[in-house]
DNA sequence: ATACATGCAAATGGTTTGCAATACG
DNA sequence: CGTATTGCAAACCATTTGCATGTAT
C-alpha cells in the first residue's frame, strides 16, 4: 500500500497546491497519531518538538487532508472536536457514548460498500464521508 | 404515527424536563419547516413572527430535540451548520457537495438496519446517528 | 418553597481571514 | 519574477454559560 504522504503529495499536485516543508512536516505528524486527537494539544506538542508553527497553517493543511480522505473529523455532542487519521479507502465509523464520551469504531465494510453503490446511483463522487452514531455505551447504562 | 410534538412531549417527561410555552413554540416551528435551516434565520423569522425569544432557548431547545432524535444536525465542510427535521425511526442520511454546497437526502433503510445490528453486537443503545458523504455532485463535475 | 426554565449579555472555543513577509516553481 | 504559502493577530460564528428573574409543581 502506498505511503499516506505520498497520497498527500499526490492529492496535492493535482489541485495546484505546493507540497512544502510545513504540510510535509504536519502531515507526517499527524500521520504518526493513533487513534484520535485534539488539535490544540497536537499544536501544543508539535510546539515542544519541532519548531513554531502557526494555528492558521495547522488548520489550512487539516482541511487539506481531510479533502484528500487522509484525515477525518469526529464531533461529540457536547462540542468537543476530535481529528483520527483514515485513508481514503476506508473511512471507519464511530459510535460515541453521551454520557461518558467514549469513542469506538466501526471497522466493517459493509458501510462503504453501501455507500459506493448509493453514490455511483446518483452520480455522485465520494471524497470523504463520517458516520457517527450517538448514545448510551454498555458500561454507562 | 404519533405526532412529533406529543413525542417530544414525552422526551422531555422522560428526562424531567418541563415541557413550558417556549419549548412548544420552538418545537413547533421547527417541525413545521421543511428541508434543512439555519438556526440564525429561524430565530429571525421566529422573533418577527411571533414574540421575543433567547437565542440560548432556542439552543437549549434544539439540543433536546438532537437527543430525542427528532432534529438533525448537518455540517458543510466549509463550517456552515444546518439543522434538519427527522424522526427517531430514521435518521436519513446526507449526500453534501464540496463544491457547491448541494444536499441531497440518502433515503434507505439498509443502513439503519446495519446501524441497529452493529450497536446491538455492541451493547450500544443508539440515540442518535449521522451519516454524511462529502464529495462532487453530478452537476459540479 | 423549591427547583427548573428563561433571557440577557458576556464568554468560549474551534476555525477562518486580512495582510505583510517569505519561499517555491 | 510571479504566485502560492506562512505567520500573526484579530475576526468570526456557532454555541454555551453565569446570573438574576420568572414560573411551574
Amino acid at each position: 500500500m502506498k505511503k499516506k504522504i505520498a497520497l498527500f503529495e499526490e492529492f496535492l499536485v493535482k489541485n495546484d497546491s505546493r507540497y512544502t516543508p510545513q504540510k510535509q512536516e504536519i502531515a507526517t505528524h499527524i500521520f504518526k497519531v493513533k487513534g484520535h486527537f485534539e488539535i490544540e494539544d497536537f499544536i501544543d506538542q508539535f510546539r515542544t518538538k519541532t519548531r513554531k508553527l502557526s494555528r492558521a497553517t495547522v488548520y489550512r493543511v487539516i482541511k487539506q487532508l481531510l479533502d484528500a480522505g487522509l484525515l477525518q473529523k469526529i464531533s461529540t455532542r457536547d462540542g468537543k472536536v476530535y481529528y483520527e487519521n483514515s485513508t481514503p479507502q476506508q473511512h471507519h465509523a464511530h459510535v460515541i457514548c453521551n454520557h461518558c464520551g467514549k469513542i469506538q469504531e466501526i471497522k466493517d465494510t459493509v458501510l462503504n460498500e453501501f455507500i459506493d453503490s448509493y453514490c455511483h446511483k446518483l452520480n455522485f463522487i465520494p471524497e470523504y464521508q463520517s458516520l457517527h452514531v450517538y448514545g448510551i455505551c454498555d458500561q454507562c447504562q
